[in-house]
DNA sequence: GTGGTCTAGACCACA
DNA sequence: GTGGTCTAGACCACC
C-alpha cells in the first residue's frame, strides 16, 4: 500500500489515509477489485489506532471507493460515476475558487496557474496502469 | 460586507469568515485601507458571538490579511507578496493534486479541467476594481 | 512544567504562558518531542481556564515552537530555524535598543551591560541538555 | 521633536511616543530642562488625539522622565537615578532572558550576541551631545 | 482521553 | 466607540 502518515499534521490521520488511497485509485496504482489490508494490518504497519482506520475504510465506503464485504475485506469499488456536465462543473467551483484565491496570494497570475495545472495534470497520469488514461 | 455563513457545515464558522474575507480581498472587492465592520457589527449582523469575529480577525491579522488598529477598528491591509517563483509553484502543487483528484472521481477530464479553470480565472477577475488585474 | 503565573502583571497570562515554555524550550528545559501537559491538566493545576491555556498552545503552535496532535495532545517541535545572517542581526536590533535604553535609564553604562549579557548567557545554557548548546 | 508613529503596530500608539521620547533622552538628543511640546501641539502634529499624547506624558511622568509644570508645560527631567548595582543587575535580567530566546530561536549564538550588542551601543551612543557619554 | 469550536457575558485598555 | 482578555460551560471530532 505504501502511505506516508505526517502525525505532526493539522490534518487528521484518517483523512491523510481517505486521501491517499483516494489518489492512488485515481492513479490507476489500485486498480478496480484490488484487496486492501484489514484493518489491524494497516494499524499494525503504520503503527496507529484502529478504530482510525476503521474510520478512513468507513469515509471511502461512503464516497464509493472502496466496498466492504463482511468477512473477506475491503476491497477498491468499480469507479463509475457519471454526472451531469453542468453538475460536474458547478461542484468543483468552490475548488477551482479557493485555488485562486491562494494562488493570488502569493503572486501567481491565473495564466500561470493554468499552465501549471496543465503540468501537473501530465505528472500525475504519468500512469502506472494504462487504465488511468481511458477516463 | 455580504459574508454568507453556513452553520450546517462541518468547517468552521470562523474559518468561513476567514475563507470569504480573503476571497473578496482577493477579488479587490475589498481594496487595502478599507474598514471592515467592527466586531461586534458583524457578530450582529451575522448573529453570531463577538468572539467567533474575534477570531476570524485573529487569523485574518495573523495571515497579514488585514490589520487592526485599537480604539479604530479593522483594515484590509496592502498585499504586497512575492517569493521566488520555485517556491510559489511547489507551494501550490498540493493544491493542484488535491483537485485533480476531486475532478477524476467525478469524471471530468484533466483537459476539462484545465479548461474550466481558464473560464473560471477569467470570471474570477472580471474585475470590479482594476487593481486587481494588476498583480 | 513549573510555570510561574502573575495574574497582577499587565502582561496577558497567555502570553506569560507562551513566553515561559518558549524560554524553556530555548534553554534544552523541554527537549523536541517531549509532550507538554494537556490543556484541561494545565488549566487545572494554574488554576486558570482551558481556553486561556488552549490559546497559549495556538500561539506556540503557529510560532512552530510545539505541534498539537488530534487526540494525543501537545509536544515540543523540531526547533530548526535558520535565517540568512544580515537578516538576523536587523531582527535583533529593536530588541538591543529597547535594552540599551532600560540600561541606560537605570544607570547602567553600555560596557556593564556587554558584561553582564555575557554572564547571563552562560548562566542561560549552563545545559540541562547539551543540546541547547550544539545550535 | 521628530516622533514616528506606525498606527499599524500592534504597539499601542501612546507607548511608541513613551518610548521614542526616552530614547531621545537617553542619546542626549533632548536634554535635561529642554522644553517638550504642549499636548495639543503634538496631538496636531502628530495627527493623533490629544488623549493619547497626554496618555504618553502621564507615563514619562510617572517614569521620571519629564516633569508637568502646570501653565507651564513639559519638560525633560533631570536624569539621575543611582540603584544598588545588584539591584540595576537584576531588573534588567528579565530582558537579557527575553533577547537570548529570541536570538537562539533565529539560530545567534550567545557569542555573536555580545558581539552584536557591543556594536549597537556603539552606534547607540554616537552622540549628539557629549553628555550622553557621561554617564 | 485529547484538542476544537462556539456561546454568553464580564472587565479592561486604547483612541 | 474600538479591540483584548478571561471565565464558564456546552458540544463535537479524533484517537
Amino acid at each position: 500500500m505504501n502511505l506516508k502518515l505526517d502525525t505532526t499534521s493539522p490534518q487528521a490521520i484518517y483523512l491523510q489515509i481517505v486521501e491517499q488511497v483516494r489518489l492512488q485509485v485515481a492513479r490507476g496504482e489500485l486498480e478496480a477489485g484490488c484487496k486492501l489490508p484489514s484493518v489491524r494490518e494497516m494499524a499494525l504497519t503504520l503503527r496507529i489506532n484502529p478504530n482510525t482506520v476503521a474510520r478512513a475504510y468507513r469515509e471511502l465506503e461512503h464516497d464509493g471507493v472502496v466496498v466492504k464485504q463482511q468477512g473477506r475485506g475491503v476491497f477498491v469499488a468499480d469507479q463509475t460515476v457519471t454526472l451531469p456536465a453542468t453538475e460536474r462543473r458547478s461542484q468543483l467551483n468552490p475548488h477551482l475558487d479557493a485555488l485562486l484565491v491562494a494562488a493570488w496570494r502569493i503572486g501567481v497570475t491565473p495564466d500561470e496557474l493554468v499552465q501549471q495545472l496543465g503540468d501537473r495534470a501530465q505528472e500525475f497520469f504519468a500512469q502506472k496502469s494504462p487504465r488511468a488514461r481511458k477516463r
